[in-house]
DNA sequence: GAATAAATATCGGTC
DNA sequence: GACCGATGTTTATTC
C-alpha cells in the first residue's frame, strides 16, 4: 500500500503528482482554497473558498465544502479527468458527454494532497430493500390478507411490470405494489395505472357501482405507512393499504 | 490556514488528532483499510477494504471507494460522531435519531489522515433550475401562448400549490405545471390533481363532452420534453404541452 | 439510448 | 416534526 501524500506543494509538484496518480489509477484528494465552476444541463458558480475534491479513477468527481451530505459540485462516473498549470495555478477539469458537461476547479492554494491505490472491498451486502418485503410477502402471503395467493411477480401489463400479481378469497384479481417506506400520492398513481391495465386487458369496467360485476381487479398498497394525501387517493380509487416492513420488527 | 496531516499514524496518534480536530470543528478524512456496518431504515455490511472516510463538521459521515459518485455508506449532517480505540484499532461510529441509525467503521489500517478547517464558500450560484423556467415564463407569458396571462404563482389548491396559474385569450383559467426537464407520465398526474382540483372549486363538470360550458380549466404542461407515455396521457385528459427550456438556447 | 422505477435517496420550504 | 415536491437527483434494469 503506497499512499502518496504531499503538504503544502507548489502548483507544479500538485501537477506533477496528479498526473502520476492519473496514470497510477489512484484514489485522489485535494484540499485546497479555490473557484469551482460547472457547466451542463444547467449550470453554476462557486466563489474562492476551502474545498476538498475527490478524484476517483472511474471518472467520478466529487466537491465538497463542511456542510452537507451532497457534494456542492461534481461529476458523474465515466467523466474524463485532465489538470494542468495555468498562470502558475493548478486547474483541474473534468468532462464528459450526453450530456455534454464540464466542471471546472481552479486552485489559489494547495494545502493538502493525498494518492492511494484502491481495489476491491465493494461489495455492500444491504438488507431492508424493495425486494426483501417481496420475498416476505411470497414466503407469508397471509401478510397481504388471510387466503391472498400471489400467482406472478414482475407480472408485464401495458402500464409496466407489476410488484405482485396474484388472487383474494374471492377469485378477484389482485395488483399489490410494494413500498419499503412511508409513501406519498405518487405510488398510488403507479398502482392506479397497473390496475387500469389489468382491467382493459381482462375487459372489466371501472364502474364500480357496477355492482353487477363477479369479477373486481383490485390494487393493494403495501407500504409501512402512507401519507394523509395518499390515504385520500387510495379511498378514492377503492384501494386498500397493508402497514408492513421490508423487515420483521424486532 | 492550519491543516493537520498524519502519515500512517498509530491507531492512538489518530485517535488523539481526531479528538481535536472534531472539537476545532475540522474537515477530516481519514483513508484506511476497514470495514464498515449500517442499522437504520435498511441495514448493510462491507467487509474489508480500503476506503475513504470523510467526517464533517456539521455531522455528515460519508464512506467512498474507488467507485462511484454516491458513498457505499454515509450518515447525514445532524449525526454525532465519536472515535474510540478497541484492542488497539481506531473505530468511528455516527449515530442518529429520528430515524434512529448508526454508522460504524472499524479501522484495521490507517494509512493517511487529515483535519482542515473550513469555513464560508458555500454560496452556490446555481441556474438553470424550476425556478429560472417561472421567472421565463413570468417575463415572456407569449412563450405558453399568444396571449396567456399569469395571474399567480404557487396558487394553493386543495391538491396542494399549483405552479403558475394565469388566463387564456378566451377568458379560461389555465393551470401550468412546470418541468426543469423531460418529463413522464408522473407529472401528468401531477397537473391533472391541480385542474381536478381547480374545477371542484370552480363548480365546473369534468365531463369534457359538456359543450354547454362557457369555461373550461386547461392544463399545461411546460418542459423540454414529454415521454411517449406521458404524451399520452396528456392527450388522454385533453391537456397541452409547451416545449420549453429552463433557460434559453444559446 | 430511452424509459421506468428504486433509493438508507437528499434537500428545502411550509404548515 | 410531518408532509410535499424539486433535484445538474443518482442508480439499476428493461426494452
Amino acid at each position: 500500500m503506497t499512499v502518496t501524500s504531499l503538504h503544502d506543494p507548489t502548483h507544479r509538484e500538485a501537477l506533477w503528482e496528479l498526473e502520476d496518480a492519473f496514470e497510477r489509477g489512484d484514489l485522489i484528494s485535494i484540499f485546497g482554497r479555490c473557484t469551482v465552476s460547472y457547466e451542463g444541463r444547467a449550470a453554476s458558480d462557486l466563489g474562492t473558498g476551502d474545498r476538498l475534491l475527490l478524484l476517483k479513477p472511474d471518472g467520478a468527481a466529487l466537491v465538497h465544502t463542511d456542510e452537507g451530505r451532497q457534494p456542492v459540485n461534481w461529476q458523474p462516473p465515466g467523466s474524463e479527468h485532465r489538470a494542468a498549470v495555468r498562470e502558475g495555478r493548478l486547474r483541474v477539469v473534468s468532462t464528459r458527454t450526453n450530456p455534454a458537461e464540464t466542471l471546472t476547479v481552479r486552485f489559489s492554494d494547495i494545502h493538502q494532497l493525498s494518492a492511494m491505490p484502491v481495489t476491491g472491498g465493494r461489495d455492500l451486502d444491504l438488507h431492508g430493500s424493495e425486494e426483501d418485503l417481496r420475498t416476505r410477502i411470497l414466503e407469508r402471503p397471509d401478510l397481504v390478507e388471510p387466503d391472498f395467493e400471489p400467482r406472478e411477480t414482475e407480472r408485464p401489463s401495458s402500464a409496466g411490470p407489476m410488484d405482485v400479481f396474484g388472487v383474494d378469497a374471492d377469485g378477484n384479481p389482485v395488483v399489490v405494489e410494494l413500498k419499503r417506506r412511508r409513501v406519498g400520492p405518487d405510488a398510488v398513481g403507479q398502482l392506479a395505472r397497473y390496475v387500469r391495465a389489468l382491467r382493459e386487458e381482462l375487459g372489466i369496467e371501472e364502474d364500480r357501482a357496477d355492482a353487477d360485476a363477479t369479477v373486481e381487479v383490485r390494487g393493494v398498497l403495501v407500504a409501512p405507512s402512507v401519507t394523509d394525501r395518499a390515504a385520500e387517493r387510495l379511498a378514492d380509487r377503492g384501494f386498500d393499504h397493508v402497514a408492513l416492513e421490508p423487515t420483521p420488527e424486532e
